[in-house]
DNA sequence: CGCCTTCTTGAGGGGCGTCAAGCCCAGTGG
DNA sequence: CCACTGGGCTTGACGCCCCTCAAGAAGGCG
């Protein structure tokens, strides 16, 4: 196996920390070479934060872009009264950052513990500047992020309470796993979230995601252990709760 | 003046058709060098559409990407039962599509007369992976549309409907032109669309639109003439009235 | 003039928000 | 060990905002 060593030499030149990162295979970083990722690479500081830890704020300089390497982060808005909107959750190996633009447009918190690869927003920029494949990649993040921000602003405006539980936890599933989208067996997944981000996420107040927690476990489309953990037996029943109201 | 003779000069190599269109200052055919104007313009076909027109459909094949010359474009998604919510508006001189896919995720219908420059995904895009300058503005589009996608999520999930309508007339007011943004003049708007529009827009029914613009008329912060010319005497006040109920 | 589309206005009902009480559990301190 | 506290969650009672249904006005067009 020739080519397995020559892969290895090839390895070499790769930071060790960058070797295991999923950030490499499916993240931006895949469109550096070695010598990039060496560049970028003296500039990056892993870390590991709580979850509620603010990684930026909105109308606040940006500083520092990152790769999530695990957990979710929950980008929001808040209105000066205090009414909040979850508009976009990001999970690994996603970028988090706005690129060009001086002031982030969102506040970014993580969510669960998070573990984070960051670096400062000029050593990414100069790269970005030097490498069209880079700047695809963010490009294409970028399209992903704003296809599902249209899809959730479908959900906003025209679901109803029961629909929309349904359909964050049809969200977290697929995002947890794109496998069981349309898988047969039962699947459980612990809620990233507590009941007062879903909330915000969903344009609900606490009370009724809860009620429609229960709305749904009652007609056996899930079931809830511990408050945090939900059983999925057939998935397909709960795709069809995303777009079928079930109130009454 | 023999620099304004250059610049003709140089304008004698741009295309016939590209000379006075917009999308050659803000639009992403700024990136371009007038040979590869000329390569685009070659496959390039402008057309004007009545209002109702579809430009392309959710799930179906993208074939030619268009840039808005005049006029406004809607995106919208539908529900397999018919409930509707339009996602996006685009304006002059936005580009229309989603790049490096193959099946749109929004329908696009003209929501006025639109004057329209189109050209095949096919000969855009072989443009697209020779000039970095050109991917960088359609990622700055996108960026822009992701920013407008979320501010319109908290509209969505958390203002009341009278926040909503008038969330919705600011956005065409600094839309139509964004120096009014902080203007103290009266100011007249033609509305781009018709109340039914209006409400897919704000995930309202028309019921709900019609009467909180009587509502807002009532208030003294617009005026309304033949239905679809809105006058708005303090943009400010308007402004306020995006964030503070005054459904009492 | 008649017909159609668009829009407004009213009456009534329901879905979700508001307010409140109480359960569960982890953490802390006596 | 247990009392106390506080956060997260559920459940119930009630009210209101917006939806639904319906009628009618206004304007465009043959």
């Amino acid at each position: 196996m020739a080519n397995e060593e020559r892969l290895d030499i090839h390895n070499s030149e790769i930071p060790v920390v960058c070797r295991a990162c999923e950030a490499r295979h499916r993240g931006i970083c895949g469109a550096l070479d070695p010598e990039q990722l060496q560049k970028l690479g003296k500039h990056a500081i892993r870390k590991v934060v709580d979850d509620a830890t603010e990684l930026y704020s909105a109308d606040q300089e940006i500083e520092r872009y990152s790769n999530i390497m695990s957990g979710v982060v929950k980008l929001s808005k808040m209105m000066s009264d205090g009414r909040q909107q979850i508009v976009g959750l990001q999970f690994a190996p996603d970028f988090v950052g706005r690129p060009f633009s001086r002031q982030a447009k969102t506040t970014a918190e993580a969510a669960t513990t998070v573990r984070l690869c960051s670096f400062p927003k000029n050593a990414l920029e100069k790269i970005i500047s030097e490498t069209p494949e880079l700047e695809h990649r963010l490009h294409e993040q970028s399209l992903k992020e704003l296809d599902e921000a249209r899809d959730w602003m479908l959900t906003l405006g025209r679901k109803t309470a029961a629909e929309k539980v349904a359909s964050f936890l049809h969200l977290i599933v697929t995002h947890i796993n794109p496998e069981w989208e349309d898988t047969e067996d039962t699947v459980e997944i612990e809620l990233p979230m507590k009941r007062a981000d879903i909330a915000d996420f969903l344009g609900l107040t606490i009370e009724t995601v809860s009620r429609q927690l229960t709305n749904l476990r009652k007609r056996g489309i899930i079931d809830i252990r511990d408050r945090r953990i939900v059983i999925i037996p057939d998935i397909h029943k709960l795709f069809a709760a995303t777009q079928q109201d079930l109130s009454n």
